[in-house]
RNA sequence: GAUCCCGUCGGCUAAUGGUUAGGCCGCGAGGCUUUCAACCUCGAAAUGCGAGUUCGAUUCUCGCCGGGAUCACCA
């Protein structure tokens, strides 16, 4: 049997970090077994689906990389196939007309909660042939009463509910149009998909579903309900929590491979192991290393993770989302040093591409803005002397590579009598505005000889307008 | 409330009916160092609680506690 999965996102939102994690899932599951991975957007709720976040989806995907064989496949235009097993099954009893409005709906689940029962419909419209008139029915699933419905979880294990415990389902609103769970296990039927690896909140769902293979004629899939993923606080991952969104993971700087790294290990695990690429994923991915119990996102491992790839990755990538980013702060590459020096002076100094921007900003514009604390700090009258040597000698060096600047500003310490940091640190706020950068020698090239004169000299000019304030 | 699920360091997790319960992130200390990082070394840190089975339980069973999911004409 070939195996086939399926990730099948609501376009009622954003790509969300979980729902990627299922995808990732269905993905490596599919790949590894040599099977193939398909696409579906249940976009069944009129009201909430958007274009925009089926966008939003596509995007997603194709960024991380998650490439599906089959699809996407939208439901909205496999409607006439739903309606078609809707008549077969009005027509064979699988499923019935119910004209229950939704105040008696309410009515009943309100006084079943208040005798402390779980609320369900209570099968009132399950044996009637008549009409009523001045409603429009829904349309119900004839759910077996006796009986048990048993599957094996992937990741559960066996899983076994009391068919009374199932009330009769709405398949069909009013309007007619199908609900989630009929048209899910169409579609996973007629699609034949052999593996359904989706969150756990669709465990209780899934005897359901079955029922409605048997009545389909179907084979039910195998099942594998994953373990949420949790917010800081326990409670499952959302907005408040930070970015859930992925697409905000790629506008911070993080790489596709760090955020998939990152989420692969979550729940489940290989070893020690803890850097994977894809391929080491999808040869070692199994559904019986899948942990039951939810877990925590933790973002400052995703960012160590980040950090990882950004220092393995090449360098021309990287120039090329640095040079992006740095655009999107109103910055242009081109009016600063080589990117590949500025790369690799940083590339051990960012967790993320955003940060790395935003670090190495002065180095691409003329003007900087020096930080209050930093200038307090180091850009104190003492410093003035040794700063103007500094600013002196340099004007008189034309070698402006980074070992030489380096051995510069410890021979103008040396000379001023003072130690390295006295120079060095006045020196780095000068030319940079802040307190922490790369080596001096190799910043100082960085910023290039005019800039770094004409900022000495605003140092220079800020110390004295500072002490004459005093 | 009902049904179901889950429970190892702060977080992600490994392991076994018998180990000093391991690794990674983070945290602390030290080293390197003009700063910040990176890197290296070291360290603190966990089997929710209580019974039972057993020579022996973190592992198996039960109860408790805690957390979560579901109970829609949402998906």
């Amino acid at each position: 049997m070939t195996v086939r999965t399926r990730f099948a996102p609501s376009p009622t939102g954003v790509l969300h970090i979980g729902g990627v994690r299922t995808a990732l899932f269905c993905y490596l599951y599919a790949r590894r077994h040599g099977g193939e991975f398909i696409l579906r957007i249940e976009d069944t709720d009129r009201e909430r689906s958007t274009q925009a976040s089926v966008d939003a989806i596509l995007e997603g995907m194709n960024w991380l990389g998650l490439d599906h064989d089959e699809g996407p496949y939208f439901q909205m235009q496999r409607f006439d196939r739903y309606r078609q097993v809707l008549d077969e099954w009005l027509e064979s009893g699988h499923a019935y007309y119910c004209y229950c409005t939704r105040e008696e709906l309410d009515a009943m689940r309100e006084q079943q909660r208040a005798a402390g029962l779980k609320p369900r419909y209570d099968g009132r419209w399950r044996d009637k042939s008549e009409r009523r008139e001045g409603v429009d029915p829904v349309i119900r699933f004839r759910n077996p009463i006796e009986g048990q419905v048993v599957f094996n979880d992937a990741v559960r294990g066996m899983v076994a509910v009391d068919n009374d415990e199932l009330d009769d389902l709405i398949i069909a609103r009013s309007d007619g149009t199908p609900t989630y769970n009929f048209t899910v296990i169409v579609d996973d039927a007629d699609m034949a998909i052999s593996h359904v690896i989706r969150g756990d909140d669709h465990l209780s769902n899934t005897p359901r579903q079955i029922n409605m293979f048997t009545a389909l004629g179907a084979e039910p899939p195998s099942y594998a309900h994953v373990p949420m993923i949790l917010g800081a606080d326990g409670s499952r991952l959302s907005k408040r929590h930070g970015a859930v969104n992925v697409i905000d993971y790629r506008e911070k700087g993080f790489l596709p491979e760090a955020l998939l790294n990152y989420l692969v290990r979550l729940g489940w695990s290989h070893g020690d192991q803890e850097i994977f690429s894809m391929d080491e994923m999808i040869a070692l991915f199994d559904l019986k290393d899948v942990n039951a119990a939810a877990s925590t996102f933790n973002p400052e491992k995703l960012e160590w993770l980040n950090q990882h790839y950004i220092q393995h990755a090449n360098t021309d990538r990287l120039e090329h989302l640095l040079a992006e980013r740095l655009r999107e702060n109103g910055l242009e590459p081109a009016n600063g040093p080589a990117l590949a020096d500025v790369i690799a002076a940083y590339i051990d100094r960012a967790e993320t591409i955003g940060a790395m921007a935003a670090s190495t900003a002065y180095l691409f514009s003329d003007e900087i803005t020096l930080d209050p604390a930093a200038a307090k700090k180091h850009l104190r009258p003492v410093a003035a002397e040794p700063l103007a040597a500094l600013k002196e000698t340099l004007s008189e060096t034309n070698d402006w590579g980074a070992d030489s600047l380096g051995d510069t500003v410890a021979a103008v310490a040396e000379r001023c009598g003072v130690g390295m940091g006295k120079v060095g640190m006045p020196a780095r706020v000068a030319v940079t505005g802040g307190g922490a950068s790369p080596g001096l020698g190799e910043t100082l090239s960085l910023v290039g000889k005019s800039r770094s004169l004409a900022r000495l000299d605003r140092a220079l000019e800020y110390i004295e307008a500072r002490r004459q304030s005093q």
